[in-house]
DNA sequence: CACCCGATTATCT
DNA sequence: GATAATCGGGTGT
């Protein structure tokens, strides 16, 4: 058996930024039942609260409490009417909400039944966006608020780290807000991010 | 390849 | 009633 290292609590309790560049490289364990689905993450975005394209901006509200609560738990939302979107709340003390948008994952295992959840059979279709991936690990509301910080039906396991120069930081995608800010993270030259 | 647009619904105004 | 951290299929160049 592989040991795999989790990634602890503390990891998420730093400035959003970093933890978004540091999140790339970083495998998603998602279990159903006994089938095991993973990716590599190789794209996210960074979100805060001082951010206006930030959802919890203008306070907390019922659906964003996530954002507001214990670093190291998943927050996920609905949007456009037919996807969900999957981020990991992370910031440091001195911020009072933060969290970072999982946009792209390299599908490791499950492969199979990721293109049965996905109606999709290729694999570079697969998890090269937010709303697909989160189709892709079967993810819904039902996994709000998860401690991804233990194993569980959702966790992040530590691999080794993307070097900087092969990070790209640029504007963030389908935000009418801050467009200016650099703060979307992809691998360079990773075939699976979500735009080329 | 670039652009356009419809689907579909929770949330907030 | 408008908007939204999207997707995929369509049309036209």
């Amino acid at each position: 058996m592989k040991k795999t290292a989790i990634l602890p609590r503390a990891f998420y309790d730093r400035d959003t930024h970093i933890v978004a560049q540091e999140l790339l490289g970083k495998v998603i364990i998602r279990t159903i039942n006994d089938v095991t689905l993973s990716g590599r993450i190789v794209e996210t975005e960074a979100y805060t609260f001082d951010d206006p394209a930030c959802h919890a901006a203008k306070g907390k509200t019922k659906s964003n409490a996530a954002l507001f609560g214990t670093v190291g738990h998943a927050y996920i939302y609905f949007i456009y009417g037919n996807h969900y979107c999957l981020n990991f709340v992370a910031r440091d003390a001195q911020t009072c909400a933060g969290g970072v948008l999982i946009r792209a994952l390299e599908p490791i295992d499950g492969i199979v039944q990721m293109q049965k959840y996905r109606n999709m059979e290729n694999v570079h279709m697969l998890t090269n966006g937010p709303g697909k991936l989160a189709q892709a690990l079967h993810i819904t509301k039902a996994l709000y608020g998860v401690d991804v910080t233990q194993v569980g039906d959702l966790y992040v396991c530590n691999a080794p780290r993307v070097n900087a120069e092969a990070i790209a930081a640029v504007p963030r995608i389908g935000i009418s807000k801050a467009q200016e800010k650099l703060w979307r993270y992809y691998i360079k030259d990773n075939p699976f991010v979500s735009k080329k």
